[in-house]
DNA sequence: GTGGTCTAGACCACC
DNA sequence: GTGGTCTAGACCACG
């Protein structure tokens, strides 16, 4: 896996196995890879991922069966959205419309631009 | 001054004196605060200001003449406008739009919200 | 069964067995379940329960007959009881003092609750 | 210092400093010294100190000035009772008093024992 | 100087 | 086998 480096690691494992959550990889209730595994896998030390799991437990998004390994909770995909959809809300969007204003970029041209978004997105899907 | 944890605090006082130049507060061939008095201002350690300033200088918005202090460029809004429309177009549009689409958010809503967001801000200024 | 996250699995066992033993479930030189049997019962690994059986037999609370199975020894109760004396005022009573100290809880209210609890306790044995 | 092994280091560090917030050793506001200090303070790996600072700062108890350093937050001995209390009413205080009724000790000898406790504690301050 | 992240490797309790 | 804790040491961005 190649991790940017303006977002600590952990983190960023932390995103992909939301990412991995939501698009149905790993389901409710199902265990997830044990943390050595899952650190072969990403290619990075089993300790790094231990935090990332951590995180993810104090998120209520995976839980720890002792001696057996972590699962996805239940209301995972809702416990995800919820988070992203908050820190989207209270943090990126007044950053982002900050920019536009001082760019002076119309609702009209954004609308414009996601559309566009949205269609090239639909092709690479397809 | 209320800095967010998630950036760097030099970052955000170029981020607050672009602002303030475009504002016109600090106009070109202008001087601008010495470091001292801008680490007073904005109540940070003053080798905090020293890295904004550097920063700011190699971005061509401001300079320095020795003893004397540092002064907005000529061209610093034009700078400032390009610089800001590069990263915002090459970068973060792409990573907001994604989120959109992930939360189901779509162009209505965020016109929505973008208007709220203008109105909000004329308020302010007013 | 429901296990708590600060304790073992295999000692919770243990306690709950020593409880069972204490109120007569399992009598004095009775056949106690199987490992098997009683992983089945409380839902966890044969490994776990084999453990905490082990820990029972150098406690002297049950004994094994090879082939046969595991065994309440006649002195069990008392056992237990010692056992518990022990660490209870060995250890737990000092600890609990301590934060009734520092939490600021007198003994009035402390006898209060502990009224409570066995009110409640009775209501659910009935 | 002293590290008993049925709890993680990181943990008793947490206790010993909470102990030193409530005594008044760190006052609300005031800095405590730097992870490197204290974990050469308590002869421990300088990661496990921050592992410490970390759940204490998520706990609100102490916050960080970056690059600066960790304060005590101005309402910290109140979270630090608060948090102590809600584990000694949950889970703490279910536990003692089950071990009071198999061991068949009733509220009086109960207060008895508290009052010797405290008037030993007494002498010791003395 | 400060914290923060990461690695490598070890040891342990527990399942 | 699992996670959890700890150490030692490194590197880095930041103030």
């Amino acid at each position: 896996m190649n991790f940017k480096d303006n977002k600590p690691i952990y983190m960023q494992i932390v995103d992909r196995l939301c990412d991995e959550i939501l698009s149905g990889n790993y389901a409710a209730d199902n265990r997830i890879p044990s943390v050595r595994e899952y650190a072969a896998i990403v290619e990075v030390n089993a300790n790094t991922v231990m935090r990332a799991y951590d995180t993810l437990q104090s998120l209520n998004i995976i839980y720890n069966k002792r001696g057996i390994g972590y699962f996805v909770c239940s209301e995972a995909k809702a416990m995800i959205l919820e988070q992203r959809k908050n820190t989207f809300l209270n943090e990126e969007i007044e950053y982002f419309f900050k920019q536009m204003l001082s760019l002076d970029i119309d609702s009209e041209s954004l609308t414009q631009m996601y559309n566009q978004f949205c269609n090239k997105h639909k092709n690479n899907k397809q």
